[in-house]
This record gives C-alpha cells, structure tokens and sequence, in this order.
DNA sequence: GATAGATTTTTTGTATACAAAGTTGGCATG
DNA sequence: CATGCCAACTTTGTATACAAAAAATCTATC
C-alpha cells in the first residue's frame, strides 16, 4: 500500500496533478490506507500517527493528513488529543460494552426490514463475501478475516435501506475491529463464520424475526471470545508494575 | 480581524475565552455557535457558508473555519460540494424518513436501560428542560422549542449509559432539527410536548415497555406533523414551475 | 550523586500566500 | 437580437512558514 505513488510523487517536485486526477480522491485513498492498517492491526492501538510522518510517506502535505486525521478521530479510530497528536485509540472495556450492546441493538433491529427487503443479488454478494472470508481465516489471515467480516456485518445493514443506520452499522463494525484487535482471542476467532451463511439462508427465507434471534447469538459469540482484561493505561502502568 | 471575537462571544455566552484564549475551546464555542444557527433556522437550508465571510465573523483564519465545517459536515448539517464550498444541508424526505425510523429504532430501545437506571436527579434536570420548552413554545418561539426538544431527547438517551449510542441519538435529533426546520408545520408543532412530561413519569415507575411504546407514538405524532412534501431540487426545479 | 531548572529539539496549531477551478459579466459574431 | 466564447473576479484547495507548547536532554547546584 505504501510504495508505488509516494515514491513518484516525491521525486517529481513540480507535481503535475491534473494527470493523476483531483486531490479528493486521493485523499480517499490514503483516508482507505490508513483506515485499513488500524483495523487490520498493522497499526496498533496507542501507535502514535505524526503527521510529519504521515505527510512524508504518502507524499501530500500535513494538511491532508490533518484533514483526514480529523475524520478518522470523528470515527473513533484514532484519538486527537490537543497537543499531543494523533494516535490509534485504544477502546476501553467500556467502550467495546457499548459498541457490542450498540450493535446488538440496531443490526438485529434491522434484520425483518432486511428480510424484506434482501435480493437474490444481495444475497449472491454476501455469500461471496462469507466465502471469501472462511477462505482468508482458513489461511491464518486473521487480519483479513477481521476486515471482512466488518465489511459483512456492514453490507448486511446497507440491504435495509437505510442509510443512516446502515452508516452507525458500518463505523461500529470498524470500531468492533478495533476492539477484536485489542480483546479479541486469536484462538477462538474464526468459528462463527458459519453463522454468516446460516443468516443469509434465514433472510432469504424472510425469516427476519428467527434471522434477527441468529445475529443476537452471533454477536453474542463474538463477544464471548473476547478476554475483557482492561490493558494498561500507561502513566499508572508502571506503578503497578513494578510496586509489586 | 477587525472585530475580534465580538460576535464568537455575543453567541456563546458562558464560554469563557480567557485573553489567551485556548483555541480548542474558542474552536467549540464557533462550532456550537454555527450549529445552533443551523438547528434553530437562523441559518436556513441550503444557505451557502462561505469560509471567507465566516472566518471574517469570527476573527479567526480561514484554517480553523474550514475544520469546523468539515466536522459539521461529518454530522450531515452541512454539505460539503468539492469546489463549490459549504451550505446548510437540506435534507431530503427520504433521509427524513431514516433519520425518524432510525430514532424510533433506538431511543425506543434504549428506553428499558433508561427506566433502569434514571435517577431523581436525572427526572429533574429532564423535567426542568420540558418545562423550558413548554414555555418557549408558549411565547412562540418555534427555534429555541425545537433546540430544546432535541436537547431532551439528547439527554435522555444518555441516563441508558451507552455512550455511543447516546452520541448516535443526539446526531439524530440535530438532524431532525434541520428536518423539522424544512418539512416542518410550525402551527402543529409543539403540541406532544406533555409527552415528554409521562415519559419522565412512566421511566422513574421503571416502565421501561411503556415508556418504549409512548416514545414511539411521540415520535410518530412527530412525523405526522411533517408535510413531506419534496421542495425544489435547483435544476429540474425551473422546468416544473416555468413548464405549466 | 541526585534533583531542579533551563535550553534545545521535536511536534502541533494557526495564518497566510499562491494556485486551480468555478462563476459571472461582457463582447463579438452570426 | 440572440448565442457562444473569453476574460475578470471570486472562492475553494493546498502547501509552506512561523509561532507556541510539550518532551527530552543537559547542566549546575545542593
């Protein structure tokens, strides 16, 4: 992700960008870049992200960054604070608590309006996306199972209808990886994937109500993996480390 | 520049600046101060925010401008067109419809948590927000009622405790402000503001069931009193009204 | 030898300057 | 007289420069 237009970029100072196509786009691909490396745990919670670092690497100036740091903070994915920079947020026990009773909440809430509303198409589109999945955690590609299943959960919601709730299902999936990468067992991970076929094979049937019942026993399986052992909050971390 | 922070203070009383004035919070004060235009119509849809005119007002630079209307657009009260700049969104009938289906989903969802955990504190500073709305609604003033309104609801949702969610609901009830503000019927408005008054009632006797089942016939008399009515959509907009 | 203060260095916050694109008005031509 | 093109003016997009604050390091004194 890192290599093939940074380098280009920055060895031609008089940078032509009438060719490569408008900033806007570009700075969606390094919001995707960046976006993808914290919920694929390349970058790790409490990985510190300068933006003079940031900058050099993808070849544009602090200002995108900080545009696009200010975007990723709104969704929880890093964390502002004033004069300290951004860094990956590290989700507190709290925290994933909400997300997962939030989830709960509206991707089974959705699920009968889902039902109705899910084509053979949909349908065909998120079997590939289960398929693809299985096949990746298979593989060992925890990271890649991770995001998939985010984009699973997240595409599930978008059959509803309804933009809104389906954008709250997609920013929580993403904060969920977060939280996977954090709490998650890497050991447990994986085995529920089946449930994603088993939902899809409901929903064809318009069985949104048992359809729903299943996403409350999925959720609460993936919950069931995670080891909620608060980690350190650096300054006290110390202290208790070594008091002892 | 040349009125510094006269109208940035004027707008946001309370806010103490301090002379050094930490930008953060001088930051904030200009957000809320914008966003409060926005939800209480002072700032109606679809009125052009021109960053220039905006960082004149406010005596900062354009910089910090652009970051403010950048996070309001992440809350969908402005729309952000790529070189065109930034205007009070107007929302369409069928995010109208989202943003109350997706109220109705989770403030009525949340209220079983809500009646479990209210406490007299809590039913006081409700009581004291429903009773400022019932008199500003009362003296005719339609904006601050619905600012309040939203607030209520706002602060309702945050006694569930999910933090989350609670952000989630008070984005919908910004929203809905905008929506009330376009699609709105300001004779018919105000007129379920007792609701809130049983809701109150019904949570501290722990009915949470009840409580979800008045929440959702409050925010169905809400949109009932919409007129949705899809208005002008620029272009198409001139051969509808010339063409007859 | 350790601690507190000061200095240096790194990093963020803010403003300004410059470039590109859009909009508007005028001018010329059919 | 209308229509299409061109130019100026306006407004946003981006980079850079400068200032302020926090972190780190060094030094001096107790």
């Amino acid at each position: 992700m890192n290599q093939p237009q940074t380098l280009a970029e920055r060895n031609s100072p008089g940078v032509r960008l009438g060719k490569n196509g408008d900033g806007a786009e570009r700075h969606e691909a390094i919001y995707r870049s960046i976006s993808d490396a914290i919920i694929e745990h390349r970058l790790k919670p409490g990985a510190r992200l300068r933006e003079d670092a940031l900058a050099d690497v993808f070849g544009v100036s602090r200002t995108g960054i900080r545009k696009i740091l200010q975007r990723l903070a709104m969704e929880q994915l890093v964390t502002l604070t004033p004069r300290r920079g951004a860094s990956v947020t590290r989700p507190t026990a709290d925290e994933a608590k909400d997300v997962f009773d939030a989830r709960q909440m509206i991707e089974c809430g959705l699920m009968p309006e889902v039902a109705r509303r899910i084509t053979p198409d949909n349908a065909a589109v998120l079997r590939s996306l289960s398929a693809r999945e299985q096949q990746v955690v298979g593989d060992g590609d925890h990271s890649a199972g991770i995001r998939l299943s985010a984009e699973f959960h997240s595409r599930l919601a978008r059959v509803s209808g309804n933009a809104t709730l389906a954008d709250f299902v997609e920013r929580l999936c993403f904060r969920s990886s977060l939280i996977l990468a954090v709490y998650g067992n890497p050991i447990r991970l994986g085995c529920e994937t089946h449930d994603h076929d088993a939902l899809i094979t409901l929903l064809e049937c318009g069985e949104g109500d048992r359809a729903a019942a299943l996403m409350s026993r999925h959720l609460d399986a993936v919950k069931a993996t995670l080891s909620m052992v608060e980690e350190e909050d650096e300054t006290p971390d110390l202290h208790t480390i070594f008091s002892c």
